[in-house]
RNA sequence: GGGCGUGUGCCCGAGUGGCUAAAGGGGACGGGCUGUAAACCCGUUGGCUAUGCCUACCUUGGUUCGAAUCCAAGCGCGCCCA
């Protein structure tokens, strides 16, 4: 059977819990984090070295992918998964967060959205019907569904409203999804904001349409970390996790840094996306076992050891941080190459270990060293 | 030797009497980045016993209430003539 969630281990101090889940292109270990690779190609880094590092599972984007080069043309080159060489398992957002961050050229209908293409002006308009259509061109393992996701602050009738748009939206996937459930599995996406009546509201919208559609195979929880505190999010978090079903896998859309991956594992979490390892590499930031490092400060420029000591990947087995951060001062494109793939390793290491330590029933000691260390210092 | 031009903050460069501690770049330094309109964005960049004072636009002298800006000489640089 397709699309198979396996629960291998379960926290008994948390909600942590290690597992594996089927798709067309292989099977993810859980928790794992998902590289953002929005236009079809995570962004400095070569599908060998997505393999290298072990990613198993990307992202990619529904939005950008439609402008250019169109669900057309990646369907004649045999889905994405040919188009751009990677054979392990893709995830591709419907272009609900896009909703959020590119709302000025954005409208919202009942019945979709229009937007003006960033690309080239021109005019859009999108149902759920017809985003879905995108999505199976496009050929992912997992696809979204087309969602609203309000920004902080909203007011409370504004986060209402995007539940109840996004729900009436999710029927509309639902049913053009349905010829193509065994291919591709298709998350509804949980919203809500940061008020807990309104995210088990909307669980429970998603949940009622199960009797006519079937089993949701997974779970996105999006409309977090849209620029409230940390702190905010963990307060709903560990209980929207819970309030869904415990036998499919909760993906918590666009998080995060380090710290908030280790510790939303805890509150049930299994999947992570997050721009943040490569869009702070490219801009000459590093994750280290000591914390953020900055390559552009003068700190660095007589440091001749490895960028992380603690790291064994490739980066840090052969470049020192004098180098590195020569190479970002200059503009030098290998600079962000390089960064980008350390972090990349460095967060997808960071969840290899987190598993480990479900899986041996030591996930406690490891947060509470996690926390204690300063690698936690983005916190 | 003569003629013309030019000299601004770390660098390039705008400014040609007060609104100038001096536009704009670059560099340097620091910060940010969370389902990617991001190889991007933001801030600082003469000194101090800081809501003020001091020192500053090659140097010296002058004109003026007031000069980076006008005048004279000198020095440096550039081009042309000898």
């Amino acid at each position: 059977m397709a699309f198979e969630f396996n629960v291998i281990a379960q926290d008994s101090g948390s909600q942590a819990k290690a597992a594996t889940f089927t798709t067309p292109h292989g099977t993810i270990e859980t928790p794992c984090f998902m590289p953002v690779g929005t236009r079809a190609t995570v962004k400095g880094i070569t599908v060998d070295e997505l393999e290298e590092v072990d990613a198993q599972i990307i992202l990619s984007n529904t939005y950008h992918l439609y402008l250019r080069p169109g669900a057309e043309l990646i369907a004649e080159a045999g889905g994405l998964h040919a188009f751009m060489n990677w054979n392990r398992p893709i995830l591709t957002d419907s272009g609900g967060f896009q909703v959020f961050s590119l709302k000025d050229t954005l409208k919202l209908t009942r019945e979709g959205l229009s937007f003006a293409s960033i690309v080239d002006g021109t005019k859009h308009f999108w149902t759920p019907a017809s985003n879905m259509d995108i999505q199976h061109k496009l050929g992912a393992d997992i696809i979204m569904q087309l969602d609203q996701c309000p920004p902080i602050p909203s007011t409370r009738d504004e986060v209402a409203s995007a539940v109840g748009l996004s729900a009436h939206w999710l029927e509309g996937c639902l049913q053009a999804h349905e010829p193509h459930r065994e291919r591709q599995a298709l998350f509804p996406i949980v919203q809500g904001g940061i008020e807990l009546d309104l995210r088990l509201e909307s669980i429970e919208r998603i949940m009622q349409l199960e009797e006519r559609f079937g089993t949701h195979p997974g779970f996105g929880i999006g409309g977090y970390s849209v620029g409230e505190p940390h702190e905010v999010m963990f307060e709903t978090l560990p209980k929207v996790a819970a309030a869904l079903p415990q036998d499919r896998p909760h993906y918590l859309m666009g998080v995060g840094n380090p710290t908030t991956l280790v510790r939303a594992v805890g509150m049930g979490i299994d999947m992570f996306d997050c721009v943040l390892p490569t869009r702070t590499g490219r801009m000459g930031t590093a994750f280290s076992s000591e914390g953020r490092l900055n390559l552009r400060n003068a700190r660095f420029a007589h440091d001749f050891t490895p960028l992380d000591p603690e790291c064994d990947c490739k980066v840090c087995r052969g470049y020192t941080r004098s180098y590195l951060r020569h190479l970002v001062k200059s503009d030098e494109m290998l600079g962000a190459i390089l960064l980008s793939y350390h972090n990349l390793y460095y967060l997808l290491n960071l969840m290899r270990k987190v598993r480990e330590a479900i899986i041996e029933g030591r996930y406690g000691e490891f947060l509470e060293s996690w926390m204690a260390s300063p690698a936690a210092d983005d916190y």
